[in-house]
DNA sequence: GGATAATAGTTGATTTTGTAACTAACAACC
DNA sequence: GGTTGTTAGTTACAAAATCAACTATTATCC
């Protein structure tokens, strides 16, 4: 690996570009969590994001799904179908707009997210461990602010 | 969007959970770049990632590659052949190990990730600027930690 | 109230990724 | 020096994500 021959200096340095920092982050701290779903629960990343919307947030439509989880529409749809298919998830048609329907977690699926939901949140405690209690605290609310979640 | 009945106190707030939240960062951040290398160039992740690590460090092996970026192998061998195609990029086979090959960006290749590389800065000092300069800093070292980039 | 547009969600075709098996070259060990 | 194991990289097949077109229902507007 030697330098590049460029005329001018080359100040870039790509371990500190924040979308692939970003992302290099996403992606080491959710594998361990994404191997319990997956292997425990035979669930894909999609599936536990609408599982954990509906246990954490109660009764949605998978419109408001995807907006809270930026999920794009067809990914919802069949995370929704695989969901319902497990029998984690009930579908009721709204009568007073029947374009949407309203999705709540089945005894079983309650049961699932909450013990999925225990075990997400050692796992932050784990994650948010590496720092002070000050910097976990700024550290999400960065992140927060680069999501667009304000 | 009621609560959910449960028994126990659900004190879990998806909103704050890191996995999550370091997700939803990475994918709005790297939003508006990637429309850059995807519109303007016809780029992959995976092809501007590659081209970004022999850009910014200069010759190097898939191996290497994968093991800095975190890509799996075939990723890699299917990125460089992209590049290859598109005359970004030369490998010749090292005659010490010819297993490997070493991995050169062309002079046009080179062009390329210049252009993108100061689109890269740009957007990053934007990404940067919804902090303070100790803040972004400290984002920086808390993402490489989390990372395993230490 | 009938035509047109918009919205919620689904389905099918294409593209991209992930998994496993493979080739070619080298290393280690006897 | 030949057998066995390991490593770099590719390829084939299966799984998943993306994109576009579709249905059904509601809203708009003349």
């Amino acid at each position: 690996m030697t330098q590049p021959d460029s005329a001018e200096k080359d100040d870039f340095d790509l371990r500190n570009f924040l979308p692939f920092l970003l992302n290099q982050a996403a992606e080491e701290s959710s594998l361990d969590f994404q191997k319990v779903y997956k292997n425990r629960y035979g669930m894909l990343r999609t599936e536990w994001r609408v599982l954990f919307h509906l246990g954490n947030y109660g009764e949605m439509t998978a419109k408001q799904i995807g907006e809270r989880a930026k999920m794009h529409k067809t990914k919802i749809s069949r995370a929704v179908h695989k969901l319902e298919q497990r029998r984690y998830l009930r579908r009721t048609r709204d009568e007073n707009d029947r374009r949407m329907e309203r999705l709540t977690l089945t005894p079983a699926g309650l049961t699932v997210y909450r013990e999925l939901r225990d075990i997400a949140r050692d796992y932050d405690a784990r994650l948010a461990g590496m720092f002070t209690t000050g910097e976990a605290a700024l550290l999400r609310m960065m992140l927060r602010r680069l999501a667009g979640m304000d």
